[in-house]
Formats: C-alpha cells, structure tokens, sequence
DNA sequence: AACAATGTCGAGTGGATTACTCGGGTTTGA
DNA sequence: TCAAACCCGAGTAATCCACTCGACATTGTT
C-alpha cells in the first residue's frame, strides 16, 4: 500500500510549481535541482500532468512549466490519479467513471471493506489542494521560506 | 495504491477461518479449494499469519488452522500489517512502534498530507473486524450463505 | 542566420518485487 | 505403518519500477 515514486515526486513537482505561480514559466531543471530530482526522469511525469491539463508549457529558450489552473483548484487526488492510476486499494473497487468490474459485487463482503477503505482515501485525497498544502506550509516554519531544497526523503 | 495479492487472499483465508470459528481445525487444503487459491501459495501466507498468532494450527492428520482469538477481536488492519507491512502511503509516514524516520519532519509539507492520508486508512482498517463482516455477509446475501467458493477476483 | 536554451518523444535497461512452484522435511491420528 | 496434514527454505518466470539515453522540435537572443 504504497505510493510510487512517481506519485510523491509528481506531488513535489506540483508544489513547487504552485509556490511559483504567477510568476511565468518555470524551467524543468530549476525544479529538479530544487528538488533533488532526476530531470529526465522528472520530465515523464510533468508530461504526464501536461497532457492531463494540470500543468502548461512554454517551448524554446526562457520556457518552462506552470500550473494550468489556479492551486486552489488543483487536489491532491487529481495528481495522484494522473500519475498513479483510479484510486483503489483493490481492481475491483477502483475509480472507474461509471461501470462495475467486478462480477461478485452481490454477495462479496471484502468489497464493502475495499469500497470503505478507497471511500476514505479519496475523502482525503480530494479534500486537500495545493493551496491548501501552501498555507499549511507557511504555518510550519515561517523561517523556512527561504529554503533551497525540498524534503529529500519523499 | 493497491494492496498486493497477500493482503487479499489473506483476507480471504482469514474470513474462511471466521466462518467456521469454533469447529476445529480446517485443512489448508479445503481453505485453499473454497477460495480458489493455490495450496502452496496460501500455506505461505498462512504461515505468517500465523507466526503473527492470529491464526492456530494443528499438525498431523485431522490437523488444519483455525483463528487464535475471536472474530470480534481480529480487525482487517491486523491482518494487513503482518501481511502487507506497516500501513502508509509513503515509507516516511509508516507506522512505526515509536520513532520517526523522516529527518525534514519539522518543514515538510507533503508529510502533512500523507499522515493525513495514513491515518485515514488506519481507522478504517482498525475499525473493521472479522466478526463485523460477517454480519455484513448475512445481510448482503442470506439466500447465499451456503455459497462454495468465495469471490474469484478479489 | 546561428546558437543555445528549452520542451517533446520513444525506446531501452538493470534491479527489485511479485506471485508463485517445488521438494523435502516433521507430526500425528487411524 | 501409513497417509493426511502442517512446516520450511530455495528457486524462478514474469512483471513492474525507476530511471537513462538519444534524437528532435521550438523559440528567444545575439
């Protein structure tokens, strides 16, 4: 019940972004560095959340990435489906834009389990947005804004 | 995010066990046929469940498994965490019996999120136990009850 | 016009993990 | 004594993860 790495550096990616937003293009490189991240492996992930809508991009010298809507806009969960897949602890109980997969849902119990746990997780993940995340940053450790580099561990 | 084979046949095998607390011993091999699971796999993780002590065995002829304390008292979350390993979504926010892992605990922001996300999982899985999904069975499917073999897919 | 700074794309790859299988024990009731 | 069970450790094919690499396209600057 883990995330990938693509889920928690694609999280990092984004709030990098969201606390420069306003600002213009952001240079991949400047996030990776900033970071501490590959930044060919970085640019997979970024495509992805491009081609999802979540972030933009500017090509040639001076370009880079932004945020495609405001952070308030932007959830948790809207990464992590981009770049993780449907939320579900189990394919049977995955996010599937309407239609059922599994053919035993009559008289499976596990499924209320999963469908409660996935419930939950998405609850979560829907309910916080960057901005959110931002504020609460801020509240950390005001004398932190300064900092140069992200947590190295996530 | 999803759980991985173990945690679901393993919840499987443990709700067998549930629906026949108290009738002694049940032969792997009978577990393993109702659930449609290989033998050799299920005595795999059948066997760390009970290294666990959440389940007893019984050795020789006539032996088998059953439950080594009562439904009531054995919650999914148990089963998960000898299976699955400690429950959270990324290694830095693991549940870890006392100490933190994560040294940029104190300006990390994402941490906030995936404990969030971590705790959110734990109540859900801590708050369901055995004997509650097996009352949920009855109500889902009372016609059911002497079904064979249990949900294929999950 | 040339160049350098950027983003875009697809393929490839080594290592880890998963989901098993297999073979050889040991224990115990009939 | 035998057969039905549990016990244990090793092995393995396939898959997935976490990247790397190389070639190309676009654009601002000089």
């Amino acid at each position: 019940m883990r995330l990938s790495t693509k889920g928690r550096y694609g999280m990092r990616a984004m709030l990098a972004l969201a606390r420069r937003y306003g600002e213009g293009p952001v240079p991949l490189k400047e996030i990776a560095e900033g970071e501490g991240l590959s930044e060919a492996y970085l640019e997979q992930l970024i495509s992805e959340l491009r081609k999802a809508g979540l972030v933009r991009s500017v090509r040639g010298a001076q370009g880079g990435y932004f945020l495609g809507r405001e952070p308030a806009t932007i959830t948790a969960g809207d990464i992590i489906r981009v770049l993780e897949g449907p939320i579900g602890p189990v394919q049977c109980v995955v996010e599937i834009p309407g239609g059922e997969v599994c053919d035993c849902a009559e008289y499976c119990v596990e499924r209320i389990l999963w469908e409660r746990l996935r419930d939950s997780i998405v609850q979560v993940l829907d309910g916080i947005t960057l901005a959110d995340l931002l504020i609460e940053e801020r509240k950390l450790a005001p004398a932190n804004s300064g900092l140069e580099r992200g947590c190295q561990q996530n």
